[in-house]
DNA sequence: CCCACTGAGTTCCATTTTGCAACCCAATGC
DNA sequence: GCATTGGGTTGCAAAATGGAACTCAGTGGG
């Protein structure tokens, strides 16, 4: 009875949703894009239990999204960064936040504003495609077996 | 100590991971978006047990992702179809491929193609600036509060 | 020297969530 | 009249979750 595991499925939602398909591990790593990087600022910061982060960040330094890293050595302490793989849920993040922004503001508006510095303008994240930089919808993308595919 | 719920939280991130913070329910917007309606396609396609599946699509109801539609009524059936909501977190899926595709996929390549009919090329998702562009990575968003925040 | 504090975790325990399997019900199909 | 189909419930045991208290090593203050 254990919690199914995803990871393997040959589907590449499916695996990413094992990892990103759980809100304390999005959370953890909306708050390191922010610039955290400590035990206690992220617990603080969200109010996850201690025993609860030490799980997520354990698992999400296996996945590859998080490296520990040693800043002082007397005492010992580390503290959590983001590897490249993990840097790159942000465009992921984006696009949620895109969503919650569009389908999830109460009447007052939205909480947060993104600001793309490179252009200088408020801004919302759009998904395009990668040849045509055309925005994707449900209609007009296929999806199509891969050389991973086996199942 | 229910699970602790973000929906409300002054962060759109949170507030979408309260909904898709969850890998049933990830996957189980990623089959409507292939097409698939019904309880039993659904449960037999994913392998969710059957109470799991109850609880996440009547959530989903709630939240204003799936619609409920009777398809006949002797005896009366209904299927799952998504909303306007629900189709606009086609986006955020996409975007999880393409991370999976870059960064969960074994030495045999990834498992699912996409296929962009609009410009019919395979392509991979790039989440863009909606006013320069240019695709977005940690570095160059700020987040900034708006009128929705209060915290 | 003693005490409190900091950072980063453990441990314990009570609730919730999961997952699985078995069961229910109404209308067909054969 | 008996099994099948579609769409669920119900019951139960194994995990995950959340909260609070406790640990441990070094530091800073008095």
């Amino acid at each position: 009875m254990k919690r199914v595991d995803t990871s393997e499925w040959p589907c590449t939602i499916a695996r990413s949703a094992a990892v990103l398909g759980d809100h304390w591990n999005l959370l953890l790593i909306r708050q390191a894009c922010l610039g955290m990087r400590r035990f206690d600022d992220f617990q603080g910061e969200l109010g996850i239990g201690r025993n609860m982060l030490t799980i997520r960040l354990n698992g999400l330094v296996d996945e590859g999204v998080f490296r520990r890293v040693e800043y002082q050595n007397n005492p010992p302490r580390h503290e959590y960064r983001l590897t490249d793989k993990g840097r790159a849920v942000y465009p992921v993040l984006a696009a949620m936040a895109a969503w919650g922004e569009q389908w999830l503001s109460g009447p007052e508006g939205t909480p947060i504003v993104l600001h793309h510095t490179a252009c200088d303008h408020d801004m919302r994240a759009v998904v395009v495609c990668s040849e045509c930089a055309e925005p994707l919808n449900v209609h007009n993308v296929l999806a199509i077996a891969g050389p991973g595919q086996r199942k």
